[in-house]
DNA sequence: TATATTATCGGGAGTGATTTCCACTAATTA
DNA sequence: TAATTAGTGGAAATCACTCCCGATAATATA
């Protein structure tokens, strides 16, 4: 097992360090529930994926951890409208793999999709130079999102 | 001074009742709070601006209300991640006035934008389309939004 | 118009996600 | 190695929002 903790080499510890973080157990155990799936996992998901090996992290680390990392820019904070902030890597040891969220309104499941996204970057992309021109606005990130009916809740 | 209720008028009684619904005081109220500003409401906020009038209309009923009028369609709950939901009109007796949204990171302002909008709708018309296709989802809206710093937060 | 029906109301008491507080611990710095 | 200070944890607090239920009022019906 390669070395998980003191020796600096995780990707993104740089990037914490460089923002005048430390690194901690706590903050890496949540990294590693993050990088550990596809799901959308909320503070409380993530206290029980790493409950058993990290008993002692608690849900305020979690939330401090959490907005930490926002902040640094390594996680997305979504809201899809069940009363849980949702958390996401924005990116990965092997960088950013970069797309959107098709919400069902009916059974709140989310689909993420990679389709279509370069056009919708490249447009985007125009569009930012356009806003930040006319409102003097420097964009850093957006959120793109479709509510409607998918197709299992479509059949009933 | 128009007729302002029970008379049957007003340009969302017809969309109310059709889906079910009644229309009350309260109600004309709130969506009348909501007419009146160019602001993203919370249900705090619509609750200061009608209780003068309204002293009677608690917080309760205006959670009712905006949980209906979303069901209704006729308006738009937001998160802007302030940690309380934000209403908006869908649109007027005018009609839509179909607008997205700049956010700055930094003190919260919000910045509807207009501009470049109808070449980010005829994209996602597209987008809707293919994606209908390819999971068999039914969009029914849709979310955009930009942030950032605006150009105050930049000065400084 | 009067009456019946039932959606809606109000407000006090909950709920549950997130934050605060503060004494304690541990990562970094000197 | 000690000093410094960011980070921790857990109980209590906060606060947006929801529930409950007897009372009220908007519509439908006679």
């Amino acid at each position: 097992m390669p070395c998980q903790r003191r020796c600096g080499h995780q990707w993104w510890h740089g990037k914490v360090r460089d923002r005048g973080f430390r690194v901690t157990a706590g903050r890496e155990a949540i990294i590693e529930a993050l990088s550990s799936t596809q799901d959308h996992l909320s503070a409380e998901d993530i206290y029980g994926k790493i409950h058993d090996r990290h008993p002692n992290v608690g849900p305020t680390t979690i939330y401090r951890t959490l907005d930490m990392l926002v902040q640094a820019g390594l996680v997305f904070k979504f809201d899809f409208g069940d009363g849980k902030a949702r958390y996401e890597l924005r990116e990965g040891p092997k960088g950013a793999h970069h797309h959107h969220h098709l919400v069902c309104t009916s059974c709140k499941r989310i689909i993420d999709y990679t389709d279509f996204i370069d056009e919708e970057l490249e447009l985007l992309k125009r569009t930012e130079v356009g806003l930040s021109k006319r409102y003097g606005f420097r964009i850093e990130d957006h959120l793109i999102q479709f509510y409607g009916l998918c197709a299992e809740c479509l059949r009933s």
